[in-house]
This record gives structure tokens, sequence and C-alpha cells, in this order.
RNA sequence: GGCCCGUUCGUCUAGCGGUUUAGGACGCCGCCCUCUCAAGGCGGAGAUCACCGGUUCGAAUCCGGUACGGGCUACCA
């Protein structure tokens, strides 16, 4: 749709540093690639950008992965998917850059630099010493004879390659579908270089490499990569590669509008996953940190996103992570489960996780998870929350822990006791096989007036009788999901405290 | 220092020169529902569109400058 070129397939790129965890950044990044691709017909693809070998490991690549298949960001070539186009790991590429970098310094538009880094660092301080508005390289190896320098390289003497920005480039102007047409002045530009004295490539160098052999046509990226286009435009230029469509998005801020970092909580995909956020709910969220479809939606599925996502609807300006919308669209999602598909992908695994349950062996029917589910699932945020909502379904009558406030407020008042007199009495008449929540309330709704009482003095104490505390569901469901015998055995032990 | 980017309710955004008394969502407040807590329904407060100039009959929308944030300027990515 947004493809500006219909007559080239699209062919865009996530290429994650293995330094360290996936971060809602480059999450959001990856998804907006993913979703281009989806919404284009075009291919994604995933590399392992992972040429800084000090930084880089094994482990934080399998996060990654597994990140990306957490989010539900399939990719068709890459690691594990393969492709024509591979290896799909920079470490794996080096000779390509190689070759590259050679290719360059033998068309002359690349060449051998000798400085050490002591000289250029002297350099750059006489040039900020002098308030000079350049304080990048001064082209000191530029004009060394090629004849001249070969033989110094072949003597061993240590080098880097750099690239030569052509001396007429010009204004250098880079095409962003994001920012529109963004103008840089190549005299701006040194000659930076392009592989180290230690044999490997730089960044902006092996992903131009890269992206050119992958053939790809749009690259969309952070924010913090466009002062570095013109640099790479040039690479593509010396290589006679085609300049694909850039797309630089913002970045991602923490709520003082700084950038996210681990002081405003979590800022890796897995710490979310870890929370309980819902994968759908979590990328429907970062999508439109910075993209909407139109000024009115909110809840947004992945299906949409494959489908309507363009670039031209992205926003320029940074955004700050608001987790209580986060937590909201959670909700949303968790809201729009169906009550069995609630107790089989929330409910039932979470108490199994807090070791309430036993997988194999479930301590209820399906009927009663579902009831579980429809009571609790309007009171879900994040999928943990079950745990705490259900856990006095799980404990030994005598164990049951009271509110003390609860107790003070509702157990403990004038008439509390009569009221769980009157609530025995009436539950007991129900029989065990007639235990639903429409048969207690019935039992119990013409209590109050029986009583002359309102309805919370005579709910409230059977609730905290039942519960421990103030807060449950309906008072029907929250008895039935307790069953007839705790329920009898939960108000004969609250009796002795009750008013 | 130089270059580049950004700036609409607290937050995410809609808006692409007149249809705008600037719309939606989250959050917040109130009301309704109600046995509690949620969920849900309804309503409200909240933005002189960063600021200053200019272009135009008309500007949140176009242009320039200023301020404030941010990025790059590495043998990091």
């Amino acid at each position: 749709m947004s493809n500006t070129n219909p007559a080239t397939p699209v062919r865009v790129r996530f290429a994650p540093s293995p330094t360290g965890k996936l971060h809602v950044g480059g999450a959001r990044t990856a998804i907006y690639n993913w979703a281009f691709a989806r919404a284009n017909n075009g291919t994604f693809i995933l590399r392992i950008d992972d040429t800084d070998p000090t930084r880089s490991t094994e482990e934080n690549t399998q996060i990654i992965l597994r990140a990306m298949r957490w989010l539900g960001l399939d990719w068709d070539e890459g690691p594990e998917a393969g492709g024509d186009f591979g290896p799909y790991f920079q470490t794996q590429r080096l000779d390509l850059y190689r070759e590259a970098a050679q290719r360059l310094v033998e068309q002359g538009r690349a060449y051998y630099c000798f400085c050490t880094p002591q000289q250029l660092e002297e350099a750059r301080q006489a040039a900020v010493d002098r308030h000079d508005s350049f304080q990048g390289y001064q082209r000191t190896c530029r004009n060394i004879d090629p004849a001249e320098a070969q033989a110094r390289v072949d003597a061993g003497e240590p080098y880097t390659i750099r690239i030569k920005v052509p001396e007429d480039r010009g204004d250098v102007v880079v095409h962003d579908a994001v920012h529109g047409d963004v103008i840089f002045n190549a005299k701006e530009l040194d000659d930076f270089i392009i592989f180290r004295s230690d044999g490997t490539p730089t960044y902006n160098f092996a992903t131009v490499v890269d992206d050119a052999a992958m053939g790809i046509t749009h690259v969309i990226r952070g924010d913090d990569h466009l002062s570095n286009t013109p640099r790479q435009v040039v690479v593509y230029e010396a290589l006679g590669a085609p300049v694909p469509t850039f797309a630089h998005i913002s970045m991602i801020l923490g709520a003082d509008g700084k950038k996210l970092s681990k002081r405003h909580g979590a800022t890796s995909v897995e710490e979310y996953r870890d929370a309980g956020y819902l994968s759908d709910a979590f990328v429907n969220y970062l999508a439109l940190l910075g993209w909407a479809p139109d000024g009115e939606s909110t809840i947004v599925s992945r299906q949409r996103l494959a489908s309507e996502f363009s670039l031209d609807h992205v926003s320029k300006n940074p955004a700050i992570m608001d987790p209580a919308k986060l937590d909201y669209v959670n909700a949303e999602y968790l809201h729009a489960l169906s009550n069995e598909e609630f107790a089989r992908e929330i409910l039932l695994p979470e108490l199994v996780r807090a070791g309430l349950e036993d997988e194999a062996a479930p301590l209820h029917d399906a009927a009663w998870y579902e009831l579980a589910a429809e009571a609790f699932k309007p009171r879900t945020t994040l999928s943990p929350d079950v745990v705490g909502q259900a856990r006095y379904l799980y404990t030994a009558d005598e164990d049951l822990e009271y509110d003390p406030k609860a107790v003070k407020r509702w157990l403990s008042k004038q008439g509390a006791g009569d009221a769980l007199d009157a609530a025995e009495q009436a539950l007991q008449q129900i029989p065990k096989d007639q235990w639903h929540a429409a048969a207690i309330e019935a039992a119990l709704d013409p209590l109050p007036a029986e009583l002359g009482m309102g309805k919370g003095k005579v709910f409230q104490p059977i609730r905290v009788a039942a519960v421990g505390g103030s807060a449950s569901p309906g008072i029907g469901e929250t008895l039935e999901l307790l069953g007839k015998e705790h329920t009898i055995a939960r108000i004969d032990r609250a009796k002795p405290l009750a008013g």
C-alpha cells in the first residue's frame, strides 16, 4: 500500500546487536519492520549484527530470538529460517566485508590510513582548540600514493581503511519515509573508517554491505541512526548499489521524558512477558506508540497491523511509555477471551505456576474453572492477578487468614452474628447437588428484609467469613466456587469473631 | 563547537490551509449499576496546537528565527 515502488518487492530487516536483551525500543522497531513487510507482501529478514565481539554473546542472541518468537514476529529469512541471502550473522560474513573493502581500495573509492589513534586524537583536540567547525579526520593519508600505501601494508604496518568521500559530492539527500527529505552537506562528512586495524568492519560499512547484498528496499530503524545515514549513502554509492528508502522512527522514553532505562522499570521484552503481559497486547500497545491507523482505534489486532501498517502514519516525535495504558490494553485482551479460553490459557497455567494446582491432576472439573474464569476475568489486568484472587479457594478452612480491617469493619459489627446464623441456616437447605450461584442467591436474598438489616450488613460478614477479606466476586459465584461444605465450615469458624 | 531531528490535553495520538467552539484513547473526577471489589454504561474537567515573526482573505497545518529536548560528530552499534 505504501510501497513507493510496487515493481520492487519489499524486503526489510531487523538487525539487532546481541549486546543485551531485546528492549522495548528494539521491539517496536522489529514490529514496524514486520508489519511493513506483511502489509506489503514483502519479506521480513532477521539479521544478527554481532560484529562487536567484546559485547556480543550467544546467550543474548538466544534471548532475542526467544523474544521475537514470543512477540509473534515470524521472520522469512534469518537464523533458523535460512534463506538465499545468508548467512544471517555478521560474524559469518567477514569475508564479504573484506572483499568489498578491498574492491573499494582498488577502485580508489577507499584508501589505507596509517594514522595512529594517538595522532587522530591530537589532531581532533587541536581542531577543538582552534574552534574549528570541522573536527573530523583531516584526510592525512588520502593522498598517499597507492603503490606506497600497498608497500607499507605489505610490510606489516598497521592500517585502517577509510572511505573516500567524493570531493564534489555536494548535498546528500536522505529520502526518509517518516521525516521527508533530510539534507546533509557532504563537506561535513569525514572519510570515516570502514575497516578497523584488527580486520573487522565498522557498523556503518557492514550494514550497508549487508543491506545491499540482501536487497533491502526499506531501512526502518531508530532515529539515532539518522545522522549516520548520509555516511551510509556514500558507501552505497561507492559500492554502486541502489540506495534504499529510509524510515527513522523515534525513541521511546520513560515517564520523565528521558531515554528509557532501568530506573523506569522494565526495559526488556522478557521482563514484560514474565510480568504476565499478553504478547498480542504488548505488540498492540507498542505499535500504537508512534503509529495510529486512524484517530480512534486503541485496540488494533495483529492482523489489522499486518494489513494496514504504513510508514506515512508513523509519528516523528519521541513517545513516553505509559505503563497504565499498557495495563489497560492488556486487560482488554484478557477480557476479550471466552471463559473457556481464559480458564485454559490463563487461570490454570497461573495456578499451576503458583503451585496451587497440578497440571496433570486438576482439582476441579471444567465447569468449575469456567465459573472461576467468569468470576475473575473482569477483575484481571495481568495474568498472575488470578492467583491472588483464587487463593482463598486453595486454602484449608482452618488456615484462612482474615484481613483485620475487614473483620473490624464487617464481622465484629453488631448483627453480624445474626447474619451468619441466618445465612448458615438458609444455605443448609440447599441440597449439595443444587449448590449453584442462582440457588445460593435465592436463598440469601430474603435475609436482609427478614433481619431488618441492610444488604451490606448481611452479605459482607458472609463474604469475610468465606474469603477472609471484604472483596470478592458476587457472593453467589464466590460460594459456589467454594462449595457447600467449605462455606458452612468457614461460617462456623467465623462465628466466634462476629458481633 | 559543528551538523541533523523533534515540539497538539498529564500520556499516546487524530489533524495534512477554511468542514475545528482542536476529535479519540489511557489516566483523573462525578453519576448510574451494585452485597464488596472489579467490569460495564453515562457525563465532566483537561491543549491560548513550545515561543516570536512572516506568507495568506484565512494557519495547529506553509516559511524563517528563538527556546527547550534529543541524536550524530568513535578503529560502539
